[in-house]
RNA sequence: GGCUCGGUGGCAGAGUGGUGAUGCAGGGGACUGCAAAUCCCCGUACGUCGGUUCAAUUCCGGCCCGAGCCUCCA
């Protein structure tokens, strides 16, 4: 398998540090709001890839943090005025939801920040001790300069970093570049004790060394996979790079870094000032989940992609034709000796080239559709159902998929059978003035009227 | 200003130093009462200017345009 590290810039072979377990930690949501449709691109992304890691290894430890203590989630637990639990368990639930309703899998390991404050203290006594951390007016800080490589990840200079720094340094950085491990939290706000010997009193982490320090916790000292959204690179990762390679005497912290590129709403970056956020459950209501997580597959994880009406449109149609061959198909059980052909794991393999994926999927959809031997039908229809599932589609019933109906219909599965009864009856005396008015009619309710030799069937369109 | 990543046919989107993926849309045909679905066939493409090469959309360089990051951000 080929993976592109950001760390060298271009596509390795990927060599596990140990064949028998996969490590993996991919940064999750703080969850102080409900998650939008750029959060889910990498729970989907990185959901492909574990799916596709579990085939090829005995063991696959995959992480994907929650952080539930975070400024933003301060001030949305003061605004309701509860405790942050309340908070954090709320949009933890919806987050679990919407993943499943993209049909993403658990993580192996879902850590929180709040139950791993000891790793985390632990951490950071460790980077102190060893010279790269210091205390200050109840901070602590990660120094820097105290590490050599700082900046080969996001291949910048730490001292130009300065010049375009757009925040005031605060007095108590020895050095400017310096971010913090530990903060103080007044009493009024969840904190944690830090131990006597920092002179800080009461506080809680940074949100840098929790990774590190829940990776560690979790995976070890050096982990196979880091993935994360493309922003993430400055400061985030480079930070926690800094921080693990310095609190584990110089062990490499992630051997492959992946990046997912940014989704874009028409165009334009999804930020809360412009208004253009799109929340999952939003876009959930409008379109079924399968559909949402084959948007976010149809480009490469390291594109950008362009979020639309056009790109759901685009995805329903296409698991229509991958659902219709299924459906023509029903009468034959899959041989499910067959797995997902060679090429189609070659393109998964190929830095998870998830559009020469589909193509395939959708080779296999024609072949199948033309298939004329019952062997030729279950051996595709495994193939196909087996590609579907590294890319965690197609796993429903086909009658599910063109019957689902997102929106509140207006006509229930009952009315549409007895107008197709009507409909046959009507053809059956060659009144097709009557059964095309029928017809019309459901079509104008977003029913699609299909005659096939096995009779007539319908799906939904809504 | 620095650093990343891009500009492919009507749209989306892979890929490749030389026989032009895939899906949707469009044209023609088969099938159908008519449709739909399905099958067969068919256009239209690689931002721009140079360079390397027998050959470049693919490699190199300049330019133009776009997206992201530069200490909240997937």
């Amino acid at each position: 398998m080929q993976l592109h590290n950001t760390a060298t810039g271009r596509k390795e072979l990927f060599v596990p540090q140990d064949p028998q377990r996969i490590t993996m930690y991919v940064c999750g949501p703080t969850v102080y709001s409900y998650a939008h449709i750029g959060n889910a691109r990498p729970a989907v992304v990185f959901d492909v890839l574990a799916r596709l890691l579990r085939r090829q290894y005995p063991r696959v430890d995959y992480a994907r943090n929650i952080t539930d203590i975070d400024d933003k989630i301060n001030a949305a637990a003061a605004r309701e005025s509860v405790e942050i639990g309340v908070i954090t368990s709320r949009y933890v639930a919806a987050y679990h939801e919407d993943l499943a309703a993209l049909g993403v899998a658990p993580a192996d390991f879902e850590p929180r920040v709040t139950e791993h404050i000891p790793q985390i203290i632990a951490m950071i006594e460790r980077l102190i001790a060893s010279g790269h951390a210091y205390a200050a007016e109840n901070h602590v800080l990660f120094s820097v300069p105290s590490y050599p490589d700082y900046g080969q990840l996001s291949r910048r200079d730490p001292r130009e970093l300065l010049a375009g720094a757009r925040v005031e340094v605060a007095p108590y950085k020895k050095d400017p570049g310096d971010f913090v491990l530990w903060k103080p939290s007044p009493p009024e706000l969840p904190g944690w004790d830090s131990p006597p010997s920092w002179g800080c009193g009461r506080g809680r982490p940074g949100w840098h060394i929790e990774c590190s320090a829940m990776a560690e916790a979790l995976l070890g000292d050096t982990i196979d996979i880091h993935g994360g959204g493309h922003d993430l690179i400055f400061p985030h990762h480079e930070n926690e790079r800094a921080q693990s390679t310095c609190a584990h005497g110089g062990a490499v912290f992630a051997r492959y870094w992946l990046h997912n590129g940014f989704l874009t709403m028409d165009s334009e970056k999804m930020s809360k000032s412009i208004g253009n956020v799109l929340l999952v459950r939003e876009i959930l209501k409008v379109a079924p989940g399968e559909a949402v997580r084959l948007a976010l597959l149809t480009g490469h994880y390291r594109q950008p992609l362009d979020w639309n009406d056009e790109a759901i449109a685009d995805a329903r149609r296409k698991l229509d034709r991958l659902y219709g061959a299924l459906r023509d198909t029903a009468d034959v059980a899959p041989a499910t000796t067959f797995k997902a052909p060679q090429a189609f794991i070659a393109a998964l393999e190929d830095d998870i080239n998830t559009p020469a994926a589909l193509a395939e999927l959708f080779e296999l959809a024609r072949s199948l559709n033309k298939a004329e031997t019952v062997e030729d039908k279950a051996r595709l229809r495994a193939q196909l159902l087996d590609g579907g599932e590294l890319l965690g589609l197609l796993q429903q019933d086909p009658a599910a998929w063109f019957s689902h109906s997102t929106a509140a219909s207006s006509v229930s599965n009952d009315e549409i059978d007895t107008l197709v009864a009507q409909r046959a009856e009507a053809k059956k005396v060659r009144n097709f003035a009557e059964a095309d008015r029928i017809r019309d009619a459901l079509k104008a309710q977003g029913i699609l009227i299909e005659d096939s030799a096995q009779g007539t069937r319908w799906r939904s369109t809504n």
